[in-house]
DNA sequence: CAAGCAAGCTTGTATATACAACTATTGACC
DNA sequence: GGTCAATAGTTGTATATACAAGCTTGCTTG
């Protein structure tokens, strides 16, 4: 059998995301102290004192010495720095994932295309469009272009199973990428998938990424500007 | 006199630091274990072992339990990551730039803005609204609230001749930040500053910076989705 | 020689404690 | 009523300690 102990910091972790999530506290209110955890949950305040700090860390509490704890204002947030796959964030933040694989197939590319992913006009290139849910709501469109002769089975594989992210990472290590990140209106077809109307600002982030051998994708993600954003954080 | 007394985690972080950024220490060597450092700094392990942690989760550090603490593989500078200045951006596209200086007050500041600029609600900021031309066309608007314990001055400055990050930047010097990139609509007096309709979707980045004494300001910036977009670059 | 085990290092988790720094509230005093 | 001071509660820093868990090395043993 696998005991798998959970830590003790990680149940409050826990305990608090579930709190937040399920609308118990809502935002700007007040969270137990750690002297409050540590007795309800018969730790010690240093390990109670862990789950607050790093749950502050990630975004999800307000700290200020003297006065409390507090729910932060709660917005979808990913971060630009790291390429990061969507499913783990949404999981990270206590939140169901599911994914609709909408095409998936070879299609012949635009010159614009072609030049991004290092082909010619008129190749041909894998296509994929993959629309990310959270808790069941529609929170990304992925459209995903894959060059060819690096990735050849990327046709072959299941993306409701596993994320494009997820499965060229396995396939080509990046080296490098790119982003460019626009403020748009969606075309119709998009903004209906995405379930907003057709005067929502998106945001919009064009990703090309690379291994060793050049070019593995472009990826045009477009979200909600009401639901989604995009993060990043500093140090010098 | 203030003797300003710095934890001793971040004495170890600066360390630290200093020795991967001067090349002392390459990617992927060891650095000193817990132990090591709390004999030689003269602190407890939990103290060493925070400083260790934090720069883990800031990217500097990879450990694995059994084996050690090592450098981390360097990546990334990104020019959205990359704290510009405007003027030189615009300078460096061939463009003539200007900029007008709306507002420049004192201001008592909303729940929201105190928190994040690390004052109390009611209290008052110094608040900056400045206008952005490119060729004579508006391209941005930057709205910034200012922590006054740490930049007294700032309501003395002339913003046309001298950006408010240039200002800062000399006045107090950044050692962190964090961006939140939205797509929103902007409100109508914004709207009109811009030279946009209202259902124009704008690109909203949120930047608030840091300096060893704390939050410096907090800078909303505003531009047009269709004439602006930011961009970044990783290496891995 | 090779396999396996044990020792010793590393980081990970957890506790109990102490004091410092900051905030909000309360109550006394003017 | 307004001001000031004390107080209780909160987070921040720091220490000393203990054991768990993972990796490396070297030695023992077959």
């Amino acid at each position: 059998m696998t005991p798998v102990k959970t830590a003790k910091y990680r149940v409050i972790k826990q305990y608090i995301c579930e709190n937040i999530e399920s609308g118990q506290w809502l935002e700007h209110s007040k969270v137990p102290s750690e002297n409050e955890l540590s007795e309800q949950f018969s730790v010690s305040r240093m390990t109670a004192r862990r789950a607050l700090q790093e749950l502050t860390e990630q975004g999800l509490l307000v700290r200020s010495q003297g006065s409390g704890t507090f729910v932060a204002t709660f917005k979808s947030q990913s971060s630009l720095l790291e390429i990061r796959n969507i499913a783990d964030e949404i999981h990270e933040r206590g939140h169901q994932y599911h994914a609709e694989q909408l095409i998936l197939q070879a299609v012949d590319v635009s010159e614009e295309i072609a030049i991004l992913l290092a082909l010619k006009a008129g190749d041909t290139a894998y296509y994929s469009s993959v629309l990310h849910f959270e808790n069941n709501a529609p929170i990304q469109l992925e459209q995903r272009f894959v060059n060819p002769k690096l990735v050849a089975n990327y046709l072959k594989q299941d993306f409701t199973q596993v994320t494009p992210h997820e499965y060229l990472s396995s396939e080509a290590p990046l080296t490098e990428a790119t982003h460019e990140v626009e403020a748009v209106l969606a075309k119709d077809e998009i903004s209906q998938l995405l379930a907003i109307s057709n005067t929502t600002p998106c945001l919009q982030v064009k990703r090309r990424t690379w291994s060793s051998q050049g070019v593995v994708s472009l990826a045009i993600l477009t979200a909600p500007g009401n639901k989604y954003r995009l993060g990043s954080h500093l140090v010098f």
